[in-house]
DNA sequence: GATGGCCTCACATAAAGATGTGAATCTGCT
DNA sequence: AGCAGATTCACATCTTTATGTGAGGCCATC
């Protein structure tokens, strides 16, 4: 027998609360060790029940869900939080996830999903609404946009890629020579190139528009 | 009457491959275009058919279903990708996300939950099993954590702070001081303080310092 | 009221970087 | 064969940085 899966579970509506709260109770492998409509006594609940997972609702009277996270996973550290809510505000979203929550769902979810996403989270998953999952994404896919929309092709040689690098890990010209094999002045020369093709004029300008461009 | 959802398939195990196209075949709503156990011809393929989903086997022979992701994305930009899998291989969840998938899911997911994930796809949500999830979670944990332990306080006074944001910014010595109306000599004066500080001895390594350490 | 940090400035020297000019070798492409 | 670009090197000159040394004024803490 494995011990069931122990839950504490905030949430202001109280009719939704006891609907849920009797669907955990009916559920063999679930125990439901409380449920409440707010957080004033977050921090003690948890220290005092340790349970494996917090079902929290964001929008709650005082002390929101999101809030509440921190306090949570400081209060028992091994206790996985489940964000529900009815909107998917995309601040809301990634606030509650920086500060630590698990899962997220949506509460229009069906019951017997949410049940589902309790086991998938207790098993270190992270349910997640689709619509919620595909902001999550495409912050993501936020910083590569640039190399689709690459509009600067610089067309530095293989030899000037190695120098930009050199400039890049903080090398003076001497240690590039050295790394590479080659007198001073042709470093200066390649150099020279670099500098007409990314159109700049110092060192330090070459490097910053090397890290920001993502040449290296 | 709203029009059937029109899939692609990418799957090279044959009777996974015939189950699951059955599958979506047998689902109204859903029109499945072509089932195909390789990519040779994935570019063509997407050009003609203009899908509204591609689900996408990861390990494909030949060119891998990562790969496949940015040949669809270009010949057939509308198309929402959603990726299979066995292993949810850290890495190639991440190049598959990078790459442009919108969707995630692995393979012993229950059919019924393969035929709503598409349909969750194609209204621009982004299904991914809950272990997935978790994953692309932790990514977004990761960086807070920083703040967190964060070792290094290098005590940079507010001069120095305006000193390093010059030379940040790609400014000579020269340039700072006109700028903050000082004297050559007294920037160099600072300079000799942040690179006491940062513990560097060149304006590069402060400049490097400075923007990995987020000191600007 | 003394000590220490911060901000300011000056003068000096040595090292590093920027720029001009020129040139040889090698490669790939026309 | 010839041209373009990449790679290599040299010499010269000027500017920018790095570093040493010293110093006066301000402000806060002990």
């Amino acid at each position: 027998m494995t011990p069931p899966i122990t839950i504490v579970y905030y949430e202001d509506n109280r009719e939704l609360r006891e609907g849920i709260s009797f669907l955990i109770q009916a559920t063999p492998g679930l125990e439901l060790l409380g449920a409440f409509p707010n957080c004033r006594q977050v921090q003690d609940d948890l220290r005092g029940l340790q349970p494996d997972v917090a079902l929290m609702d964001i929008d709650l009277p005082g002390i929101s869900g999101i809030d509440a996270v921190p306090i949570v996973k400081a209060a028992s550290p091994g206790t996985q939080i489940m964000m529900l809510t009815v909107f998917d505000d995309e601040d809301k979203i990634f606030r509650a996830i920086r500060n630590g929550a698990s899962g997220y769902l949506l509460k229009h979810t069906a019951p017997a999903d949410i049940i589902a996403a309790i086991f998938d989270l207790s098993r270190g998953g992270s349910p997640m609404t689709a619509s919620i999952a595909r902001k999550v994404l495409l912050h993501f896919q936020q910083p590569p946009p640039s190399p689709a929309a690459q509009p600067d092709d610089y067309r530095l040689s293989a030899r000037e890629l190695d120098i930009i690098k050199g400039l890049v890990a903080g090398y003076s010209y001497k240690l590039i020579a050295d790394e590479l094999h080659i007198s001073i002045d042709t470093v200066r020369s390649h150099i020279r190139s670099v500098y007409d093709k990314l159109q700049v004029n110092s060192k330090t300008e070459a490097i910053l528009k090397a890290m920001r461009e993502g040449l290296v």
